[in-house]
DNA sequence: CTTGGGTCCTGTGCGC
DNA sequence: TGCGCACAGGACCCAA
């Protein structure tokens, strides 16, 4: 499900529950998601007060008072589950109040000292769980060669350009290369270029200097507006299964396939295409190649 | 070095 | 209604 976005919105529902509190309780229901679960996992985790709750590109990253960091990953079907008494004053509606039953895929079950429990759903098991010394958090593989951050205030259209110089590749696989830019993934891609009126198999690195900076606003603001739906998500859409972290969000080209353009005036169709394997959506008319 | 394709895994939705 | 297949929001790994 996740990308940037959504991370950040489960990052800003998770925190006000766990942040400062202290891991009473770890239950693992299976040994191994895409990689095996950290050695001694649970020992590690319980009695740990988790003290901050940080994301980097799609990471989750749980700083905690034993000196280590947990990093959560969500893969593609990640899900994260809030439940417990101390969500009854809550004044979000999107979550359990009593524990609710164990589903199938519940893979990480973590208790709090104040009642909340944590569960980490994910059917395809994409997702990733570890854990290491908080010294070793630079440097770390699946971290070290991330791109830069587009909601940072330092992102604009040099630093993107400066990002595409000399890529040969259609811009839009390439902007979901985590390496190039952190967190922007298939929706977002397809969404971005739709915005800045760029067609998906221009090349990257041939991109003018006005389109870079009309790139990087669309990424932005694109990935800001997502990130609002999801606030708002949060406070006042009641899912059925309790779930956090998904929100409902009018896509203008993602699986619009055929649907009117939405630019004004466009009379354009939107259209599908596959590139480096994914789905790509776009306007013909207003997308020039 | 880049780039494209295969891979992990389960669930869902579609066409027949 | 059942069945098989294509495809799904990520990201690594490897061959060319």
């Amino acid at each position: 499900m996740p990308e940037l976005p959504e991370v950040e919105t489960l990052r800003r529902g998770l925190m006000p529950w766990i942040e400062g509190q202290k891991i009473v309780g770890v239950q693992l229901n299976r040994p191994d998601l895409r990689e095996p679960l950290p050695a001694r996992m649970a020992a590690r985790l319980t009695g740990a007060r988790l003290l901050a709750l940080r994301r980097r590109a799609k990471y989750l990253l749980a700083d905690l008072s034993s000196g280590e960091v947990m990093l959560l990953h969500l893969g593609m079907s990640g899900r994260v589950l809030l439940s417990g008494q101390a969500l009854s004053a809550a004044p979000l509606a999107n979550y359990y109040h009593e524990h609710p039953a164990a589903q199938k895929h519940d893979h990480v079950v973590m208790d709090f000292e104040n009642g909340v429990r944590l569960t980490f759903n994910d059917p395809r098991r994409f997702g990733l769980i570890d854990l290491f010394s908080a010294g070793a958090e630079v440097g770390h593989p699946r971290l070290a060669h991330l791109g830069p951050e587009p909601l940072a205030p330092e992102f604009d259209g040099p630093a993107l350009a400066a990002r595409l110089k000399g890529k040969k590749g259609p811009v839009k696989p390439v902007l979901m290369d985590a390496g190039v830019l952190a967190g922007v993934g298939n929706i977002y891609a397809s969404e971005a270029l739709f915005r800045a009126g760029i067609h998906p198999e221009r090349a990257a690195g041939g991109l003018s200097a006005r389109e870079c900076q009309r790139l990087a606003g669309a990424i932005r603001d694109v990935l800001e507006a997502a990130l609002e739906a999801g606030g708002s998500s949060l406070r006042d859409f009641q899912q059925a299964d309790g779930a956090l972290g998904l929100f409902q969000h009018r896509f203008q080209v993602y699986d619009q396939e055929g649907a009117a353009c939405q630019k004004p005036r466009c009379k354009g169709q939107i259209a599908k295409i596959v590139q480096s394997g994914r789905a790509s959506y776009f306007c013909p008319k207003c997308q020039v190649a």
